[in-house]
DNA sequence: ATTGGCGTTAACGATTCATTAACCTTTTGT
DNA sequence: ACAAAAGGTTAATGAATCGTTAACGCCAAT
């Protein structure tokens, strides 16, 4: 999972990062809001992190400037004025969540994990695809209650997969979902990992989860159903 | 396990932390009310230990304040007032017991030990995994009923374990668990004493119940529960 | 004063993981 | 069928993390 944290406070920004770090996610950082801006539009977060309090410029405006160039990522907004009207702001500008200051640690972590799982249309944090059982909170892989040993690069592939479960992704936005910052690796690493993954899977499940779908990436299918309508 | 002590009355406060640490306990002390606030959001302690005479400000806004930042930590309140409106305004505002004085010694250790129990979703003192039992109480390990000597460090990082047992802990937190004040060692201190601990328990059980999650930390897991972790 | 247990740091070797590169196989278009 | 493009697989490399031992200093008990 990939976030991006906009928050000037450089100890309060650090111990964030570390926190989500620690609770497996691919974090970039910037402390300026005008930088917010422009990193969240060129990438594709699967959450954004939002401080009101930024030196340049008003955290509102950062959150109106990204709606208004449609970035649909899920904002989440922290803010330290506990003030109820400035809440409803937020949300009509179109944040998905806020928290104030000082907010439980655990908390924001959970609200995240929350927001990102609704965002891509899961009620549970727990995703299901045959015999395969995907928990988002613990990052955690298993096969008829058998636990499935995965890298976290492994695991993010089928992260993303089971959140998108049915669509064809490709392998840039598998890139884009495994790493932060500016130096991504070669395309070519995704075939790596899902050839491993896949192996790993087989031998749990004795099925096939993953398909290529040629010239344009994979999906992951439930083998139960029957029918394989056009991906997409 | 470690406490935060809130009580201005210095001998007082001493004789109760030597109390504590004599029961295994990393014990930080404050004189006044503020700082507890402070030191209670910076750190996070298993219990907090609050007496409502202070000479700052009240015990009850140290304890609200505490609430109304998000710390969720245990706190017991100790009181020499006897008066029931004030031990319901206690648990009203967000308190986990409250002990008025005199009290006796051993019942605010048996009642600290009691509270962080349940806090961590264990109602009974004694933790079993597999063939290990971990007394709470006593702070001794026992294998099948032979006794295991741990050092109070090597006991510390299996007590958090079993506190938290199947969820993955950070080194981070094992430091934060073991060590109180502003002196932490270097995190590697924790790799040492599981390597120490678990040469013991395996020598105590033939068995491997510590665990390694690549990246992250540490789990405990019961050998009995399920198969082996699935190979590459 | 001496000893022994413990906590801590440092050093080194072993493992695990991420990545690239090389090579082989399959699919597609002509 | 054939070449080109895309995907699959494996091996090699290097970096990060982990495990273990040794050595040092502190403190408490003898």
């Amino acid at each position: 999972m990939r976030a991006l944290l906009v928050e000037d406070n450089p100890s309060e920004a650090k111990a964030i990062e570390l926190m989500l770090k620690s609770a497996g996610m691919v974090v970039d950082v910037t402390n300026y809001g005008e930088e917010g801006i422009e990193i969240g539009k060129l990438y594709d977060y699967d959450i954004i992190i939002l401080d009101l309090m930024l030196p340049d410029i008003d955290g509102f405006e950062v959150l109106r400037a990204l709606r208004s160039s449609k970035v649909d990522t899920p904002i989440l907004i922290l803010s330290g004025l506990d003030q109820p009207p400035e809440k409803v702001k937020g949300f009509e500008i179109g944040a998905d969540d806020y928290l104030t200051k000082p907010y439980n640690k655990e908390e924001l972590v959970a609200r995240i994990h929350a927001i990102v799982r609704r965002s891509k249309g899961h009620a549970q944090s727990i995703i299901n695809t045959g015999k395969l059982s995907v928990n988002l909170d613990n990052q955690t892989v298993e096969c008829e209650g058998k636990p499935v040993h995965l890298t976290s690069k492994e695991y993010g592939i089928l992260e993303l997969l089971s959140l998108r479960k049915g669509s064809t992704l490709t392998k840039e936005m598998f890139l884009n979902h495994l790493y932060g910052g500016m130096d991504e690796p070669e395309l070519k690493i995704i075939d790596v990992f899902v050839c491993k993954l896949r192996k790993k899977l087989t031998k749990a499940t004795e099925d096939n989860y993953i398909h290529t779908v040629w010239g344009r990436g994979y999906v992951l299918r439930d083998p139960d159903a029957e029918a394989q309508p056009a991906a997409e």
